[in-house]
DNA sequence: AATAAAAATAGTAATGGTTATTATTTTTAA
DNA sequence: TTAAAAATAATAACCATTACTATTTTTATT
């Protein structure tokens, strides 16, 4: 049976407010603000937990750290190679990709994930001999 | 400058006989076979070298262990839910995925990695009760 | 409000895949 | 043949994530 605690709604609160795909630790970093004695292992069985129920999500964009997202609906992902930014992408019908693949598979697709690479607004605008980090 | 290495050959020979995307893991044991010294940090750096090289590619399903594919022609991915293996799906023309959506995405996307899950041939055709690991 | 069982936490250790380090061996150009 | 450069084996380090455990918090029941 779940119980109530005030770090996972601080952890779910502090998602939904991004839209940036935060790591676990970008997470541990700032409801530490609000809860200082937090400690990484309840950010992660916390979000862990909120994927498993499915009211956020965990993905991975091949970077070697798993990204929470509050926005479960369908959508795709990008990470500019020039700032490291994850962004979304929603593409409309995006499932008829894998209707699609699956007329040229011999087993049953049921799930996909896309994710892009490229440059984001913000680095496409700003002249490369300027990047500051 | 590269110089040739017989435990270098290996790998990729090894590579290039299997089309189920291994991890460092399997070619470690295998190429073990040949050169019982071998180590796995070798194994790596080479692997490593290779996919740096475009000789090979490296690919993540999201099960967080790194593959390695001696294919390197553009093509997808499926992992199946139920045995766990990771085959090929090539689908014509999906380079038009990315064009379409850069008609979505306000930067400009370059490339794309689509993987999928689903169950394959195999696991369809064997009743589930009859599974056997 | 008091209680007690269940669940969650903080702190810490362990895990596992991958990379780094270093002394030694192999490769290769001269 | 030689010697510099590169690769190796062995091992340590790294780092994201999970597991463990004593303590604290939550919550249903009295």
């Amino acid at each position: 049976m779940l119980k109530y605690s005030r770090q996972r709604e601080s952890i779910k609160s502090f998602l939904m407010g991004r839209k940036d795909h935060p790591t676990a630790d970008t997470v541990y970093m700032h409801v530490r603000q609000q809860y200082p004695n937090i400690s990484l292992g309840t950010v992660y069985r916390n979000l862990t937990l909120l994927s498993d129920l499915g009211e956020i999500s965990r993905l991975n964009v091949g970077d070697g750290v798993d990204r929470f997202d509050a926005d479960t609906s369908p959508h795709q992902h990008i990470v500019c190679t020039t700032c490291g930014c994850v962004q979304d992408v929603y593409l409309p019908d995006a499932e008829k990709i894998m209707e699609y693949a699956n007329t040229f598979y011999n087993g049953s697709i049921t799930t996909q994930t896309i994710h892009f690479r490229g440059i984001c607004k913000d680095c496409l605008e700003v002249p490369t001999d300027t990047i500051q980090n």
